[in-house]
DNA sequence: ACGATGATGAAC
DNA sequence: TTCATCATCGTA
């Protein structure tokens, strides 16, 4: 049986969360519809001193809510047209959280939320069933897959940040 | 290789 | 209130 990723998954150190969300996979219910697909890449981000973390600057009405719980979604649009998927993690008052970036055949997190209906209505929302969009473990046996790692994507401006392996794929 | 396209945050 | 920047993607 399928088991809902509780909160206190999340609240834990963000590359351990990273890693161990691949494989995992993404539950999104709109009215009677049901969509799911196995997280095959993930990005952590995190505190204040990684320059490439949002939350680097400080809280802000965008960043807040990665100061915030642990297990609640964090939406943000990028470049005018795209929205990005991460899940907070750590806690409270330490910001942190994980790009979702790969979803099955989808690449790339502007097209996960493409094809999730995500947009900022589920900004700072818990991960369970009430919101709508949840993790569920999907009962199969991820942990033996060899997981591997690699420099974050897009973050050059990130000084010395940028060279951190915080991508974790399959 | 590059442009679309608008929210965000910092400066003024 | 302006202005540069940006955790992207599709087209070429």
């Amino acid at each position: 049986m399928p088991k809902i990723i509780p909160q206190k998954f999340f609240n834990r150190p963000t590359l351990k969360v990273a890693q161990e969300l691949l494989g995992k996979f993404l539950v999104q219910k709109i009215g009677k519809k049901t969509v799911r697909g196995m997280i095959m890449e993930v990005e952590a981000y995190i505190g204040q001193k990684d320059k490439a973390c949002h939350a680097s600057r400080g809280r802000t009405e965008r960043t807040k809510v990665m100061f915030g719980k642990a297990g609640y979604w964090y939406v943000y649009s990028i470049y005018g047209m795209y929205y990005c998927l991460n899940v907070v993690t750590e806690q409270k008052d330490y910001p942190a959280a994980v790009l979702i970036r790969s979803v099955g055949d989808i690449k790339g997190p502007g097209r996960i939320c493409c094809h999730f209906k995500i947009d900022k209505k589920i900004n700072e929302k818990p991960a369970n069933k009430k919101t709508g969009l949840w993790i569920e473990d999907g009962g199969v046996k991820t942990k033996t897959r060899q997981i591997k790692r690699a420099k974050r994507i897009g973050v050059d401006y990130a000084g010395k940040c940028k060279n951190k392996k915080w991508r974790f794929f399959f």
